[in-house]
DNA sequence: AGCTTTTCTTGCCTTATGACAAGTTTTATT
DNA sequence: AATAAAACTTGTCATAAGGCAAGAAAAGCT
């Protein structure tokens, strides 16, 4: 019997016939990245998107300062994709980097045009995806306002600790707004020092 | 000669065609709000969104320590929608109040889907204007975290001088992520003060 | 294994912003 | 016009978090 493919998982049986599945899931490309690649530079438009089956990536901006912020991470089910520029066909100001060896599964932007505006399913769980991104971004700019940077990080200990467990310290601050510095002295606190 | 239509200036003639248009518009039910209506509750589900043809709002949720914070503002010509209540079908967690009087053009969810599957225009332009949303939370999202306060201000002054013109001080504070008393500083501090 | 680089921790001091409270101005209501 | 209610300003003091720098620990490389 055949190991079920990766994108069934993402693509699933209750949501797609038989027949929509075997016109969707071949047309993903199957891609590896190494460590420290870049999925997506700044000023660059994105032509791709990706579904991670295995490793981590994160996203980045550059501030006028020079220092780089983590606007989100990515694991084993995720989405890989600047809505913006995907979408919008604009260049972006996101880099996207691998921080781990990457198992991932491509589609290009004319074929999911194709899907998107032939399969009544397809669009649907893709708007879906994308409204799932809109709120997870929104509660994440509300408990910028709403809380301390403690409370940010148990609550990113609580949503995502596979990735408190796997991202350096660092780009786990950036992400929360707080300095390298001030979420170690967090960390403490909550060990217990 | 008719005057053109609100409308249209929302579905251009670039983007639909004569017949499009005749089958989008007349589906939109204009709807007048008074000053301090809720046009979305939280706790309710959002079945219907309106494009803005006069007036202003805004959105807010209550924190955990009953402060309120905006999220968004609306005025002539933006789309009122909880993106996440309205295509998820879920309760909110958002209200949506008037601010002053406002003119509206309301569509259902159901009106909304008929529309979203069969004519290819109009689910690109519904797809555009959800990224657009997402790009600028995304943005707000991280000026947040990279600019201080005072930076942020003068970006939203920028960006939307009728909000800051309009808007009470106090809304547009939360909405910054600073107490009332800074934004009054940060005021003064613009002013020359 | 030894060396280098990166990551993380900790101390000391500074700074942006918050909390509270009093007063002033503006707007709404009768 | 008079009164009440909001909205805004300003002062004083408190605090969460940043800046900088030194050192410790861990990871990567030859």
């Amino acid at each position: 019997m055949e190991e079920p493919h990766f994108l069934n998982h993402v693509f699933k049986a209750d949501e797609f016939s038989v027949e929509e599945l075997e016109n969707i899931i071949p047309k993903f490309k199957k891609v590896v990245f190494s460590k420290n690649d870049y999925l997506l530079e700044e000023g660059k438009t994105e032509n791709d998107y990706w579904f991670v089956e295995r490793g981590f990536a994160r996203s980045y901006v550059v501030d006028t300062e020079g220092k780089d912020i983590t606007t989100n991470f990515y694991s084993e089910g995720d989405i890989i994709i600047d809505w913006t520029s995907f979408f919008l066909r604009n260049p972006t100001r996101e880099n996207i980097q691998a921080l781990t060896d990457c198992v991932c599964w491509q589609l290009d932007f004319n074929t999911f045009q194709e899907l998107f505006h032939g399969i009544r399913s397809f669009r649907e769980q893709g708007r879906t995806t994308l409204v799932n991104s809109y709120f997870s971004l929104k509660n994440q700019s509300v408990s910028m306002i709403a809380d301390q940077a403690l409370e940010r990080y148990k609550k990113l200990l609580k949503d995502k600790p596979h990735i408190v467990q796997n991202i350096s310290l660092k780009h786990i601050a950036t992400y929360l707004g707080v300095t390298d510095t001030s979420l170690s002295r967090i960390r403490k606190e909550i060990s217990g020092g």
